[in-house]
DNA sequence: ATATGTTTAACAAACGTTTGCGAAACGGTT
DNA sequence: AACCGTTTCGCAAACGTTTGTTAAACATAT
């Protein structure tokens, strides 16, 4: 329509020098007149580059991970990048399924956060391979030479430990999740070796809210005066158990959790907790991966700092 | 490798008549050692066809749009979609530069929830002439002739309110969010029909918990026996309120809420409430978009069906 | 007038597929 | 030996870009 020739436009279109300002502007404006836009999938297979994240989550519907993922999807957008969504369901199949996806793709990079039961890892040295950058959240694997951003567990643990030391009190349930996550044991670890021995301790695993629950009830009917919750999982339970009981926050009982915060702001008192917010993790964690990106090979393994935060619980 | 032409590749891969069963079988077993991954980006090139939905949301982090994000996204994986997440942070700036990488990304179909203040719809009618189906889902604007699934809002409010009659309360303070918002306008609406009229109802409008808190407050004050919550942001405001003055649900106080069923779970009693649930309702907008694609160019309005979920709370 | 340099824009190859069409190879029939 | 029908496969164009290289056009200096 121009009379020019394809390379003009595209020059033209990219503000390439070699292309005079009148013709520029007259691209332009034919452009925007016809608006026009560019096709992503002919530039990325012409310059192989993607411009597409993938990120791997057991489920997006979890108060971490939505978090996690609003966070990443607010950097990638900011920085010109696309994000594709896949969830495994905790189902290891699945998860080698999204990641032949991500490959079909050619994503630039992945974000995952291992299901729970994964134990075959071949699937990601093959991204190594590939010079495709992949960080693991949250629940990461036990091994090195990947990159790895995690919220401090030994931290937040030791945290609510001391927390619990300085408030003096007398008998503490300590409630943890399914015993073989390594967050779950360098939660447990770290708890049990800050809080004072003079406190009398039980430790437990729930592997759901219901058991939470039931712990709790039982830690009642012990008289346990403080009831820590490892997630907010975990918190929820312990909550329903403590309604049911109409027993008063603080006065009868006291509750400290590790949570994302959402959850101890829905009671009265809101709960005091150690915050590791999936927010912050998926700004480091996306700034983990434009370091990969921009070349870095040094594998770092990343965490955010915890702090608590009062509500008035203990 | 096989001293084969690429055409006779391609077509071995997608198990075409014209190639030998011998043939077939070299090149799959090749394919496997190497593990080929086609090229997507080439793939659509060629048959511009994209198997990609775009999927705009305000936020990712709610309770309602992350279980309708975790429904479509099983969904589209079923069925060999992919699908790309944007959140518009109920900024219409940003909502249009996602149509646009929408469009860049030759999406074969957008998912859409319009952040409440949208008003300019051109953006849309262009998907409309691309021929690129849109599927408006929860707020949905007011115009016709395009594809909307929605909660049954009338339904699910006129349930509540039937629930509150059959429990012969005498004062109820009926909570509802943002006027402005038609989703907002239908429950009130449907609310106030079917409320008895010997029941001393008086309706309020809560822009955030906050404001929900405190109206809830206030209606303790005034001794009323029944709150009801149009939405979870609204319930949370009003149970902070409640468990602040250490009411007991129902005894001194009922609740009954419109809510996609997470958090009136959290508390105990849980919260009886009617279910709109954002699962069903990805089901459904994912059905709705099969049909578009399939050629159906029947715009369609779906609502999925409400149930009272008996908690007891009223 | 020629040489030199600069600006501007066109040509063509390439990215990895798909697919219509044509052709070689083969077997069988006259 | 000539013909025909099948089976099996290769050629080449096309999708929409990017980009190295070349070339035309023009201006300036000799």
């Amino acid at each position: 329509m121009l009379g020019l020739s394809i390379s003009t436009i595209s020059r033209a279109l990219k503000n390439h020098p070699d292309i005079s300002e009148k013709t520029k502007q007259r691209v332009n404006e034919l452009a925007t007149a016809l608006d026009y836009e560019p096709n992503s999938n002919a530039i990325q297979l012409r310059t192989s580059k993607s411009n597409l994240f993938g990120l791997i989550v057991p489920t997006v519907s979890n108060f971490f991970y939505d978090s996690f993922i609003a966070s990443v999807e607010e950097e990638s957008r900011k920085n010109n990048y696309s994000l594709m969504i896949l969830q495994s369901g905790e189902d290891p199949a699945i998860e080698m399924q999204n990641l032949k996806l991500c490959r079909q793709n050619r994503v630039s990079g992945v974000f995952t956060c291992l299901s729970s039961h994964t134990i075959n890892m071949d699937a990601f040295t093959k991204f190594k391979d590939l010079d495709i950058p992949v960080i693991f959240f949250d629940l990461v694997p036990d091994v090195q030479g990947i990159n790895k951003v995690c919220v401090a567990d030994v931290l937040s643990a030791t945290i609510a430990a001391n927390t619990i030391n300085e408030k003096k009190k007398k008998k503490v349930w300590a409630i943890f999740g399914k015993p073989n996550l390594s967050i779950t044991k360098r939660r447990l670890e770290a708890f049990k070796n800050n809080i004072d021995d003079d406190i009398i301790t039980t430790l437990h695993h729930a592997n759901n809210t219901l058991e939470a629950e039931q712990f709790t009830t039982e830690a009642i009917k012990q008289q346990a005066d403080t009831i820590f919750c490892m997630s907010d999982e975990i918190l929820v339970g312990a909550m329903k158990a403590i309604q049911k009981a109409s027993l008063k926050i603080p006065g009868d009982i006291a509750v400290i959790a590790i949570s994302n915060g959402f959850i101890p702001k829905l009671y009265y008192p809101e709960i005091t907790y150690v915050e590791t917010s999936g927010y912050k993790l998926g700004k480091l964690a996306f700034i983990s991966m434009m370091a990969c990106i921009a070349g870095s090979t040094f594998t770092q393994e990343l965490t955010i700092e915890s702090m608590l935060i009062e509500g008035g619980s203990i």
